[in-house]
DNA sequence: TTGTACGCGTTATCAA
DNA sequence: TTGATAACGCGTACAA
C-alpha cells in the first residue's frame, strides 16, 4: 500500500546514515560507538553529533549476528508440570512464591551492572523444554540460569549437551559438571534442630518438602540426622508441596497422629505459615504449646502471627552469585565449572 | 590459540551446509523450515533428514536481522524508584508481591502459544530507564508490556514517543494513544462498600494505596462516592504502600483514632491481611467485631486467618490479554489504540 | 517448483 | 589514524 499510510515508518537511522552526515567511514562510526580508542577526538566528536542529529541506535540483531552474543540471558524456572492441576494455577503458584521474586530480584542485582536483560522462560512440559532449549540453540540468550524444582529435572542435562553456557540454583542431582550456587541444606537444618532441642521440645516432627526436590530431601535428612544425634531418631514427618495449603493440610495430619507435639519444623515459611495457623485453629498457642521453626526467611516469615523463627536462605544474593558466575563464564569461556555453596543462618523470632 | 582448546566449537551448521547435504539450494531449505508451501514432498523429506543429520538450528540473530522481528516481548516493571530503601530490598518486595506474579503467570498464558518469550526489565530510576528504552530501540525486543506503578510513570510516553509497539497494565494517567487493559476499579470498591453496607457496619474506614498510583485512587473514590450514597459521605482513611507492614501501620493509626470502627475496606489484599494481624492483635474478632474487605484475591485472601472476603481483580486473565494485544498489535500494526476495560467481583469469605 | 542474487546493519581485517 | 571490504546467516523478489 501507499507509504503514506505509515507514517513515521522512517527506516530508522544505520551506522550509514551517521558515516554520511558526519563525513566519514562507517567503519570509524562504529569504532566511535563501541569507544575503540585510536580515533581523532575531532572526528569522535563530529560523530557524536551526527549520532545525536540522525537518533541513530545500534540494531541489535546485526550486532549480535557478527559478534555471536545476544547481550541477553535466561531465567529457566524448570519445573515438573503441573501435577494434573488447571496449567496456569501452578503456574501463578510457583510465581506467587516468594522464592521466584527473590530470585528475579537477585538476578537483576547481578545483571544490571552489565546492561543485561534476562528473558524469562518456562519449561514445565516437554514441549516448553523444546521450545526453551531451541530458543536458545538459536543464540537468542547467551546462557541459561536455571532453577528447577524436580531433582530428575532433564533440563540442565539438556542444556549442557547443547552446549549452553548453565548454572543452576541449587545442585545437580546427577554430578553434572556444571556450575551452580546452593547453600547447604543440611547445616540449615541442623540449626533449626538444635534450636528446637534447646528450646526443650522433645516430641517434634517435620513438615517435610516433596521428596522430588533435592533441597526438600536435605533438609528433612539434616534435620533428622541431627536431631538423632540430641537422642531423637525417630521423628514424625509428613510431606507437603511448599505451599501453605499444603503444609495446612500436613499439620492437620500430623496433628491428628501426634495431639501431644510440642515442636514443628516445616521446609519452607510458606509451609510453616499453614502449620501455625492450623495449630491456632486447634487452640494450640505458638509458641506456648507449640514452637514452629521455617526455613528461607522469605516475607512470609514476618506476614504472619507470630513472626516465623526461620532458617535465613540469602536467596537474593544466591541468585545475584549465579548471575555474576554466568557472565563469568561467558566472560572467559573454558573454564571449568564453579559451585559456591552459601551458609545459612538461623533467625530467631516469636514462634519459637 | 590452538583450536584443539576448544573441542566443540565446530561452527554450528548453517543454511548452506544443510543445502549441500539435501543437494538443493539455500532458499528451498529456508522455505522448508519456514514451512512455506509449494515445495516437492520428497525433496522436503531429504531436506528434513538433512537438517536432521546436521543438527541445524536458524540463527536468530540473523533471522531477525532480515524479517526485523526480534521474536521477544518486553515486560517492563516500571516502578518509582524505591524511595530512599534499599534498593534490592525494593526490588524484592515489588517482585514477592503476588501481583507480579500473577501478571507473569498470565503473560505466559498469553504468550506460550506463539512461542515468545518475555524479556523482564525494570526501569526504577533514570538509567535503568534509559537501559530499558535503548534495548528496545535495538529492537531486542518488538513490543513492551508495562506494569507501571505510578500515575506519573514516563515510561508509556517515551516508548510511545520511541515508536515501541506497547500495551499497558492499567490506563495511562495522561490520556496517551496507548492500548490497555484495567480494571474497573471504582465498580470494585463499589462491591465492597455496598457489601460492607449491606453487612450492617457503620463505622468503616479505608486502607487506600498510594495516592500516586491511579488503580489506588480509583479504589479510595470509587468506596467513598458508594458509601456517601448510603449516606456516609465522610470516611477516615489511611494511605498505605501496598505492603502488609503498611496495613499493618496504618490499622494501628486508624484504630488509635477511630477505636469504635467496625469495618475495614483495604486496596489491595496484603495491606487488608495486615490489618486483620492488628486487629486480632488488639482482640478484635474478625469478622464479628470489625469485618474486613480486601482488594485483588491474592493467594494472600487465602493465606490468614480468616480467609478475606475481596473484590477479584482477574490479574491472569487481563495479563493474558494484555500480551494477546500486543501481539495482535504486531501482527498487523497501524490500528488504533484497544483497551479491554475488566469487571471485578466480589468474593465473600470468612472476614466480613 | 526451484535456484540466483541481493540486502539486512554490524564488526573486523587489512591496507593505506 | 582511517577507509575499503569481506564476512555474519538468513529471507525473498525475481528469474528460470
Amino acid at each position: 500500500m501507499s507509504e503514506a499510510l505509515r507514517p513515521a515508518a522512517q527506516r530508522s537511522a544505520t551506522l550509514e546514515d551517521v558515516a554520511r552526515v558526519a563525513g566519514v567511514s562507517r567503519a570509524t562510526v562504529s569504532r566511535v560507538i563501541n569507544g575503540i580508542r585510536n580515533v581523532d577526538p575531532a572526528i569522535q566528536e563530529s560523530v557524536r553529533r551526527a549520532v545525536a542529529s540522525t537518533g541513530y541506535v545500534p540494531n541489535g540483531a546485526a550486532r549480535s549476528l557478527v559478534t555471536r552474543r545476544a547481550g541477553a540471558l535466561a531465567l529457566v524456572v524448570s519445573g515438573s508440570g503441573t501435577d494434573g492441576r488447571d496449567e496456569e494455577a501452578g503456574r501463578t503458584q510457583v510465581f506467587t512464591d516468594p522464592f521466584f521474586g527473590r530470585v528475579v530480584s537477585g538476578v537483576f542485582t547481578g545483571l544490571r551492572p552489565h546492561g543485561v536483560h534476562p528473558v524469562l522462560m518456562l519449561a514445565d512440559a516437554p514441549e516448553a523444554r523444546e521450545q526453551a532449549l531451541s530458543y536458545l540453540k538459536q543464540g537468542n540468550a547467551d546462557g541459561a540460569m536455571v532453577v528447577s524444582t524436580h531433582a530428575d529435572d532433564p533440563m540442565p542435562g539438556l542444556l549442557l549437551a547443547a552446549g549452553v553456557p548453565t548454572v543452576l540454583f541449587g545442585r545437580p542431582a546427577a554430578p553434572l559438571p556444571v556450575s551452580c550456587v546452593d547453600l547447604a541444606n543440611r547445616d540449615g537444618a541442623r540449626l533449626a534442630a538444635d534450636h528446637l532441642h534447646a528450646r526443650g521440645r522433645r516430641r517434634v516432627v517435620t513438615i517435610a518438602g516433596p521428596p522430588a526436590v533435592r533441597a526438600a530431601r536435605d533438609r528433612l535428612e539434616g534435620f533428622h540426622e541431627a536431631m538423632a544425634r540430641h537422642g531423637m531418631p525417630y521423628l514424625p514427618h509428613a510431606e507437603a508441596d511448599f505451599t501453605q495449603a499444603g503444609g495446612e493440610r500436613a499439620m492437620t495430619r500430623l496433628l491428628v497422629e501426634h495431639p501431644d507435639l510440642d515442636g514443628v519444623f516445616a521446609a519452607n515459611d510458606l509451609m510453616a505459615q499453614g502449620a501455625v495457623a492450623v495449630l491456632r485453629d486447634h487452640g494450640l498457642r505458638v509458641p506456648e504449646d507449640v514452637a514452629v521453626v521455617g526455613f528461607d526467611d522469605s516475607s512470609a516469615a514476618t506476614a504472619g502471627r507470630p513472626p516465623l523463627t526461620t532458617v535465613r536462605q540469602p536467596v537474593e544474593e544466591m541468585a545475584a552469585e549465579m548471575a555474576r558466575i554466568l557472565l563469568d563464564v561467558l566472560a572467559r569461556p573454558g573454564r571449568g565449572a564453579t559451585s559456591v555453596i552459601f551458609e545459612p543462618e538461623l533467625v530467631v523470632r516469636r514462634s519459637s
